[in-house]
DNA sequence: TCGCTAAACTTGACAATGTCAAGATTATGC
DNA sequence: GCATAATCTTGACATTGTCAAGTTTAGCGA
């Protein structure tokens, strides 16, 4: 249904798309039982493959969430670029300002994806360049933001670095927490989209 | 050596504090080796016991990670209340900054134990009550904290839990990005402590 | 269309792991 | 000093990641 066009090509022996097979299980698998309870051979399973099959896309585990993790990256990335998308270059602190709700929006709403995104696994992403590259790109969107404020004298002058790891900080941890469920005894969940709104008038009155 | 009291009743069976050395040796994996490699029957081959001994302590892998994270928590707290210790009630801005910079500070020098306190398998506590009450306590620092600046006029009126979540975010956020090296690439992990303490300028320059 | 090479996938095997049940050893309180 | 509980071991089982080697199929040039 969904790769019809290959699964013309499709026999007992040859999947059709199994890369993509693979991926979009591992994220149900996550998203339903936990990252804990991703398994090479459940993601095989579910595919309907045996469980070696993986191996020959992706070397390993780690090769699996590093590919799961590039692709993360880049849906991101899209969801931010589009989220600024109607907004006028001028306002730059609007743009700025929407590029941190689409990070936190992300997140919320793609949870698997944000847990192998930020896995403890790939924190070394040197053997891994396109994840390496995704993740380079998509930050960057936040550090040009800010740029742009700070060259329309909209927010403070100073380290640009500094301000981006503000910015990085607040809301990738807003973001952990609230995937985390960390706010469910707080009562903070419902309110989410209200709190992310106040919250980022917080770090954007910090910044100016 | 170092649990010398007690070695002394230790025989070839009993081994005398398996529960605080099996924590210990748990941390000293997480640190060298990463949260991945941690693996309940090396913890047991390091304490020098059975691969089933664990079991008695901790009923499971989840058990022993939650014992460590109560540790943790209470840890962090004691750290962030020896922080603000020599510092004056009246100077409720300065005791915040502080609590914030030991929150950091304690996650720098202690990522096993960070990685375990925040472990994705810990995220429901309601199974353990002792760690439940020992993350809300240390969270709890922060918020009275915050609570005492608003009264006191330091920081602006508003929704408590807000003000918390921000500054949550915000320094839970940086010290997760450095633990998990993510600055590595930046540079900023050498001058980690000035840029500590300018975040938390910065932090504080939004809740005013 | 044939045939060959490489890609895609399977089968089988191995060591390692978490967890359970049952047994052995030691400490402790009465 | 003895019963009982706490502590630890032994053995077993299903499951996992990862190889190596074999099987099936696709693509492609002649």
């Amino acid at each position: 249904m969904r790769y019809a066009m290959k699964a013309k090509k499709q026999t007992a022996y040859h999947h059709g798309d199994l890369r993509k097979s693979l991926i979009s299980h591992a994220l149900a698998i996550v998203n339903e039982e936990g990252i804990a309870r991703l398994t090479l051979r459940k993601v095989a399973r579910q595919a309907g493959v045996s469980h070696a099959a993986p191996a020959h896309h992706f070397k390993d585990m780690q090769g699996l969430l590093a590919a799961i993790a590039e692709e993360g990256f880049e849906k991101m990335e899209r969801q931010m670029i589009a989220a600024v998308d109607g907004i006028p270059g001028e306002k730059s602190l609007e743009r700025f300002k929407t590029l941190g709700k689409a990070y936190i929006s992300f997140a919320v709403r793609n949870p698997a994806d944000l847990r192998i995104m930020f896995h403890p696994r790939l924190v070394d992403k040197q053997p891994y360049p396109g994840l390496e590259r995704a993740a380079t790109s998509a930050f960057s969107l936040l550090t040009a933001a800010i740029r742009d404020c700070q060259e329309k004298k909209q927010v403070r002058a100073g380290d640009i670095r500094l301000l981006s790891l503000f910015a990085w900080s607040t809301v990738h941890g807003l973001s952990i927490l609230a995937l985390d469920n960390q706010l469910v005894s707080t009562g903070l969940n419902e309110k989410l989209d209200d709190y992310t709104e106040d919250l980022i008038d917080l770090l954007i009155s910090g910044m100016v």
